[in-house]
Formats: structure tokens, sequence, C-alpha cells
DNA sequence: CTCTTGACTGAGG
DNA sequence: GCCTCAGCCAAGA
């Protein structure tokens, strides 16, 4: 058995903790940082069972910036509203500034 | 076991 | 920069 498959999701989880306020980042780097840059939509399928935890979820988005898992949240526009909130400007699910609000964990937390 | 779906990404036109 | 195609891994039917 290998338990690097069933730390994934909670590897993911701590990432998605260490997310400073007011920043964002990807499904893809968050997988990078894990050793698994093929692996972004694994990363997504992990945060979906990221409900009742203490995981900002919000803050992680798509490589574009757009906010394409807001769906999953309960209200239509809570993901967007709750990263404005910290200061993110969202427009329309889409992240305006990305490259200005985006942490990548290779590169920050390194 | 096989097929489908999904909170993705990179490459090509 | 936008659109389309293919690759990727895991879980559910």
């Amino acid at each position: 058995m290998k338990p690097e498959t069933l730390n994934f999701f909670e590897k993911v989880y701590e990432v998605a903790k260490l997310i400073p306020y007011g920043r964002v980042t990807s499904y893809g780097a968050i997988g990078n940082y894990l050793g698994a840059p093929r692996s972004a939509r694994m990363v997504g399928y992990a945060m979906n069972g990221s409900h009742g935890k203490d995981v900002p979820a919000h803050r992680v988005v798509n490589r574009k910036g757009l906010l394409t898992g807001k769906h999953h949240f309960d209200g239509t526009n809570l993901m967007q509203q709750l990263l404005e909130s910290e200061g993110v400007v969202v427009i329309e699910n889409q992240i305006q500034d990305l490259k200005t609000v985006y942490w990548d964990p290779t590169k920050e937390l390194l």
C-alpha cells in the first residue's frame, strides 16, 4: 500500500491552509509542490472533500485565475465574495491582477 | 475489470 | 490572447 496516495489529500489540505491572506494559488502549483504536477485534477478532487475542514478552498483556483470551483460552494457568489473580502479583485469569477495575488508554494513556501 | 466524469494543464492552430 | 485536443490520476457506477 502506498501511504503517499493517502497523504495526498491531507497534503493538499495542509498546503491550502498555508496560503497567505489575500493570496491565491492554482491546483497545478499545489500538485507540483506535492510532487504530482500531472495530478492537478486530483487536487481539485481532494478539495471536494475539504468541506467541514479549515481549508480555504476559495483561495485555490485554476491557473487562469478563474473560480472554476465556485459551483461547489453554497452560494452563487460566495467564493468571489470571500476573495474580495481578502482584498482580491474578482470580476465575473475571474481574478484580476492574478500575478499580483498569486502565491506559488514551490517558490514562496520553499 | 471497463467506462465516464471531473474544483486541471500544456501544446498546437 | 482565444479555442480545441489530448494527457493526466482517482473515484464511482
